[in-house]
DNA sequence: GCTCAAGATAATAGCGCTATTATGTAGCCG
DNA sequence: CGGCTACATAATAGCGCTATTATCTTGAGC
């Protein structure tokens, strides 16, 4: 019972691998992948047969090969509420430019808010053993910590303060913001204060926000707060709407914050609209400062958040704890703080 | 000269494989890997000891390996000016929703409108052997044409439509962007038009419209054209200052296209604190439809790219190319059209 | 001239998975 | 009840690269 020897007839790719460059170059794979990833390596001689022969050959490393050899891979796992957001995104496009100088890649991923499809998320990143995981906010499934914490994976939480972290985090506290809104209205002498927040089910971090806003109002003399929300995303139409409700329930209002300043935005159009003087009869704070604010009419009031040094810095913690992979991992946290623009509007 | 056996203490990852889930579900590696991909061919009693064992053992599956293994991997990467473009970022977005919905992975790169760039970020993408790669416009060097033609690697050219395309395309014609704009403000009788751009010399597909803005108006009976730009990215606050500029040099301007709503916002804004009437004096037409403009008062007329719609189109095509890897590939291009949102300012 | 270290280059054995082929096992037919 | 098919499972050989070790080449030092 001779077992026949089986013939594989396995696709062999046309693909042009390493051997193909090594045996142009006259040199051995081992060389031309030394020349890859430890250059200085490599005589100048060699270097210059290996750049010609790949530049003939059109040679594209493959990249999926090398991370499997090497058990780790230069991708960076981005998992943020969504890219649409101006605020991520400034964070994303930061990050992707400065890892992408230490040819990093950036593979991105989306909740859409929706906390409990982090996890598959989570999951499907940590099956490209990536260099580093990112994800937005501190609050994580159990499930999802289990993961991250045994795959030991370098990981950074951003946008969001407070306890616990994981292991890196980079960002601010948000009840820090709605105080500071507070105060600042509070200072401007107002005293029938509202915070008007969109989606504040969702984003956690808006109704922190609304929270330490209010908190700190009312511990003020004299001074009333409250919070009116809407459940679509935020945008000026809903400011704008957000107004005519705060109006009618609190005819008395003259001190508004705003849960970003796509709805002050809406809040100041609709008081154009409607005659009501900025900051004359109302004051307006909002958040974000994006790229209308400064150009508004009245100027607006807000808070700064650092989107893109919440970027850099991520970036940083992360190519330092590449750069020493066997020093025993430091826990960072690094508060961003935020900048209070006082304009026009407040 | 006995070659001495070597010793070879290759670094065991700790890392739990198939095999170990293999073990602990009774099964062979084949029949786990076969679970992954083709479910149904596997035996419901065998299915649920996988289950199980993926479970208890908390097996996260290596990609790179199977990547490699499949000479294929599940990932599409794509290449866009820069996510903190309220536009790309739609399409982005919209493009990690629906590939996510078949198991895609995003891989995001930036050219931050620097187009040479391009060929080593395409470079890298294909390292992965990626499923489908996106490219933003059409202009791509040469040796950019050639990587991707090589690689055989389904491709995507987004947002601008024209010639030549590569493989398939979805967007629009920019220069009919600029055409619709110009007979928007005819129509409305105006005569001395101009347009206002922001970075016009990096961003091409701006450049197209303000060329198509010109051309068009040119061509109708007393009406004069021209443009006016500035090197700075678009903001509301560059706006101002054309307007500034294009009051100071065509005094008698009567209606203006915009490179986008961030301009045209500042339009509006410097409008209102120079006591100019829109569309009084001045008709206003801008591009893009952001978040505020329906808000803005006055509203604001645009021109709304479909960036989701792009985004969905372009899923669409990379799925379905995907799903019949065997038939010949087929050129698509989509034109995705725009709309003209008549408002308040025009 | 010979030794030895440093610098280059090469040989080898996987990394963890998939694709392909092979084998086993019922179920069905005549 | 032998043979044949369909279904389920297993065995095997890479995918293209890296990490490790081994070997070869210089050139300095004496």
């Amino acid at each position: 019972m001779a077992a026949p020897k089986p013939i594989r007839t396995r696709r062999k790719m046309q693909r042009v691998t390493i051997m193909d460059v090594a045996a142009r170059a006259e040199l051995s794979p081992s060389t031309v992948s030394l020349y890859f990833r430890k250059p200085d390596a490599v005589s100048a001689a060699a270097s210059e047969a290996i750049a010609r022969a790949i530049d003939a050959l059109d040679y594209v490393p493959n990249l999926m090969a090398g991370g499997l050899a090497a058990a780790s891979s230069r991708v960076v796992s981005i998992i943020v509420p969504s890219v649409r957001n101006a605020f991520f995104a400034e964070t994303v496009a930061t990050l992707q430019d400065e890892l992408g100088k230490h040819r990093l890649q950036v593979m991105l991923s989306h909740t859409e808010y929706r906390e409990h499809d982090e996890e598959s998320l989570v999951r499907t990143a940590l099956s490209w053993t990536p260099a580093a995981v990112v994800l937005t906010g501190l609050s994580h499934s159990t499930a999802t910590r289990r993961l991250l914490r045994d795959s030991k994976v370098p990981i950074v939480e951003i946008w969001e303060l407070g306890s616990p972290t994981m292991d890196m985090a980079v960002g601010f506290h948000h009840d820090q913001v709605g105080q500071a809104a507070a105060s600042h209205l509070v200072q401007r002498g107002r005293k029938r204060l509202l915070f008007l927040g969109a989606r504040l089910h969702e984003d956690r971090r808006a109704a922190r926000r609304a929270q330490g806003f209010v908190e700190t109002a009312r511990d003020a003399p004299d001074v009333t707060a409250d919070i009116i929300q809407h459940p679509a995303p935020a945008s000026a139409e809903v400011g704008a709407m957000l107004l005519g409700e705060a109006l009618h329930r609190f005819p008395n209002v003259d001190g508004i914050a705003c849960s970003n300043d796509h709805i002050a935005l809406g809040v100041i159009f609709e008081c154009q609209r409607r005659g009501i003087s900025i900051p004359g009869r109302l004051s307006v704070v909002g958040f974000g400062d994006l790229s209308f604010s400064a150009a508004a009419n009245p100027s607006l009031t807000t808070i700064r958040p650092p989107g893109d040094l919440i970027g850099k810095e991520a970036a940083r913690l992360i190519i330092a704890r590449i750069a020493h992979p066997d020093t025993e991992p430091e826990r960072t946290v690094i508060d961003t703080r935020f900048n209070l623009l006082h304009r026009q509007s407040s």
